[in-house]
DNA sequence: CCTCTAAGGTCAATCTAGTTGACGTTAGAA
DNA sequence: TTCTAACGTCAACTAGATTGACCTTAGAGG
């Protein structure tokens, strides 16, 4: 275990100098993106899961009956990389694969009942940290974060 | 280059159905820090650096004179992972290291003028996202944004 | 029936970004 | 002079990705 393992990497909301006015902004963005995964990474890590393994779940348990190849496009990386943590998910019986009657050639993904729980206590904690953070600001706060966010995300 | 390289990984800002009210938030997160960051990486890429490095010059530009092990503090990474893009950086003259005539043990890293040049563009095309994201919202917008982050970035 | 093609599966090699552990060097402090 | 802090580096490993090559399965079209 890492000697900064209890406040993950980096992570002592650097008291570095000030260059500009949106430094803050930007670490705000960096720290963020921690804040939000790192309860849901711890428990996924006791059973011995991580990012991939819960994109995955995450897509598939709002698109049941998903394709592989649809998974693949939405997740955006290649089938090989999906490969391994598709594979541990349906070992771990938390997804099944079946081929439907009409298009036996594509599989569909599902997530079993104990792939549901998983997923839902992973994105659980991190809707929660959000929650808090809305609560704390109130609705118009929530959604003028929602605003500035889509704003960002539309830089693609 | 990946098929899905003019979107950057899985980004189609997805049509995936919601399960929770938080879901959309919770992908804007994701979107959000890739928004922020597309453009500086891919000036980055051209000059053949990345993340990491990237995170050495941001830190150093704002703390001059910081030591090795203040920047592997800071940065969170060990130090045979700080070893490499440092060196990098050095050889490419972003960075000069000396010993300071007193504290003779530790070494001093400092950004040369180029050092500066790429931090500052890398930086700005970050910075510029978030600007046009505040600038679409107002300043009551943006403060509320900050503080949402602020309580997200505070769950460490 | 046969061939073409779409969907999926898998193997190998490579890359990046990190980790531990072990050990070596440099140079100030006791 | 020895001890130690700060730095440097080597090796082995892991996780998460990539590309390229090749194979199987099974529906579709001639």
């Amino acid at each position: 275990m890492p000697k900064t393992a209890s406040r993950a990497a980096g992570l002592h909301r650097a008291s570095l100098g000030k260059l500009h006015d949106l430094d803050a902004a930007l670490e705000l963005m960096y720290y963020g993106w921690r804040g939000m995964t790192l309860l849901a990474d711890q428990y996924l890590a006791t059973l011995g899961l991580s990012r991939p393994h819960h994109r995955i779940l995450y897509v598939v348990a709002r698109q049941p009956d998903i394709s592989i190849g649809s998974l693949i496009e939405v997740l955006g990386i290649s089938k090989q990389a999906l490969n391994r943590p598709l594979n541990l998910l349906l070992e771990r019986k938390l997804l099944t694969s079946k081929r439907s009657p009409e298009q036996h050639r594509s599989k569909l993904l599902r997530l079993t009942q104990e792939g549901q729980r998983v997923e839902q206590r992973a994105s659980g904690y991190e809707r929660k940290v959000l929650r808090d953070a809305f609560d704390r600001v109130g609705q118009p706060g929530a959604a003028a974060w929602m605003a500035v966010m889509g704003v960002i995300a539309d830089n693609n």
